[in-house]
DNA sequence: TTGAAAGCGCTACCAA
DNA sequence: TTGGTAGCGCTTTCAA
């Protein structure tokens, strides 16, 4: 094996002289742009075949100026959430063809913009962006370079001049909190997210919508905000709400690992779940099925939210649709497990 | 905005023209493949600048017949182990200025072929393949179409042509046994992976390797094969061995998910793990920390085996190495927690 | 129904 | 130190 030669890459060309036609027949063959006589498609096709012709993608994307390829831009590969959003996106774009790339920024500003670069200098057709909202001078670059772009997870909102797909995260915790509150007496707590992470305040003005619903003045509402989406930040979260003097009933966190690290909280403190003490998630992560108790929680559908902004990418990029920025808000559900 | 014409991307021609030079000397510029002064280097890189130029990496693409493109192969997204994969790889591919596209192939051999067909066509320049064993056809059309590739995970062993990364993972779990089973006295068991899972005999054996060590007879080695690497299966599987005549006092799941499923059916019969029932799981998955108790289990370094691939990609790729194939075989570590 | 040839944007060679 | 230009592999006019 070692040494030997790289054999060239079989072209038009090659095919062209074997079956004893031009280029552009060859070239017709494969696009059916133009009429071909059957024999002369048949030959073709069995130069094709015989010298193993696969056409160069690359060619392909420098004449059309089109690389039947899409870009996803999350924040993060490792976070459970991204790759099924990423799964959903590919679903349904491999199928048409679409090569799909996958960049992740680690949520820092300097590098969305440079992998927004990095994205346009390739001739990508098309781009998602998941979890942050896309940045006003991102979205210049995108639109400089002709590439079509869908904002995915709490985007812009709906003033964006892009397609937008959102979870309706608030409506989920006012939901949550109107469908258990009467189910617990006493003190309804909340976790919130991490100051800083987009998503934790608008969860937060769920919760506090879902009390509101109930009269709960705003003076008895109890919210600790957790310093990372982790289990351990959950679990001292929890520690703190559960020594202070006014223990909660039922404790809403922003997050799954925020909940399962509460349960853990409760627990080293003899407290049972939900007996003593009600939790909930949000994510649905596949700990949250395995956790003890198993975790009532909401599914916020990341496959079908990757799935919706492919389709709606690719009515852009097919040119199937033309008009206004679309803003498509998907709902949630509520997995009610053990926990609460 | 809709309804703006499309800016015609700025090329080498309008650099060239708006600097007064060539475009031979802008390449260079961009390049710095010959010298040039400095006065017409500021002068370009002024143009530059003022036009917003970008390079066309297609078009670099396809004049070099290099992409600077990586594609990674794996069997799921989904499944926390390859994220972190894909994260070591992009780590050490992304500051050398290689994209990272990502494919699944769901373990399908027809999409497995299908996938390296598409890698091929894109002018990739190289190939990690993680998960299953690259089979020979595949690594036929790579080799055909000039892609270095890398074989991580559980690969084809060390006869392979191509650079391989796996894990040690009979030696991890052998390693397991030998360290736990002084500790517990008692019978040991298994739970195997489900059939037609390449991990599973593997693992399997390193448990028996590790049983042989303390002298202990084929006929009293206990396996149950769980029907699928997953909560549900590990419960049941459990649930068989702990309902049984010889209920074991250690038991070594084949991964993580079964460790935590198995410790459910435990504690549905009222045994404390440890106390009862000492259990072990593999992978180090996040939900095996946040388990009750917390598991015990195996780092397999994943994120590092994907650095390490990359490595080894690189090297071929940059020219940097050009001798034979080379076969990295990566420890584990026993991350000791609760369970056993 | 088919062929010849231009050109996508870039790099690198050969001259000057 | 710089410019002119061929050509990567393909699609798509324009002619025949």
């Amino acid at each position: 094996m070692a040494g030997e030669a790289v054999k060239r890459r079989v072209t038009v060309d090659d095919v062209a002289a074997h079956a004893g036609v031009s280029q552009a027949t060859v070239s017709q063959v494969l696009n059916g742009s133009r009429p071909v006589s059957e024999a002369t498609r048949a030959r073709v096709q069995a130069s094709i075949q015989e010298l193993g012709y696969r056409p160069n993608q690359i060619a392909r994307a420098l004449r059309g100026q089109k690389s039947r390829t899409v870009a996803i831009i999350v924040p993060s590969f490792v976070q459970e959430f991204y790759p099924w959003m990423a799964l959903g996106v590919s679903e349904v774009l491999r199928p048409e063809g679409y090569q799909v790339a996958l960049y992740y920024t680690d949520g820092v500003r300097a590098t969305e913009t440079q992998v927004a670069r990095v994205v346009a200098e390739r001739v990508t057709d098309g781009a998602i962006v998941f979890g942050s909202p896309l940045h006003k001078a991102d979205a210049r670059i995108f639109a400089e370079f002709g590439i079509t772009v869908v904002n995915g997870g709490l985007s812009a909102g709906d003033a964006a001049d892009y397609d937008t797909v959102r979870v309706a995260q608030e409506e989920a915790f006012s939901g949550l909190v109107q469908l258990l509150g009467e189910r617990y007496d006493g003190l309804i707590a909340h976790i919130a997210g991490p100051p800083g992470h987009d998503t934790a305040p608008v969860r937060e003005a769920g919760f506090r919508a879902g009390l509101a619903a109930f009269g709960t003045p705003e003076a008895d509402v109890v919210v600790a905000a957790a310093t990372a989406y982790s289990w351990e930040a959950g679990r001292a979260a929890a520690a703190g709400l559960l020594d202070s003097g006014r223990r909660p009933r039922l404790l809403v966190c922003a997050n799954d690992l925020l909940a399962i690290g509460a349960m853990a909280a409760a627990r080293e403190r003899g407290l049972r779940v939900p007996g003593d003490l009600a939790v909930t998630g949000y994510d649905n992560i596949v700990a949250a099925g395995m956790a003890v108790p198993p975790l009532t929680t909401v599914e916020p559908f990341a496959e079908e939210q990757g799935r919706a902004c492919a389709r709606l990418l690719l009515e852009r990029m097919s040119g199937g649709y033309d008009g206004p920025p679309r803003h498509l808000v998907l709902s949630t559900e509520v997995i009610e497990r053990e926990s609460a």
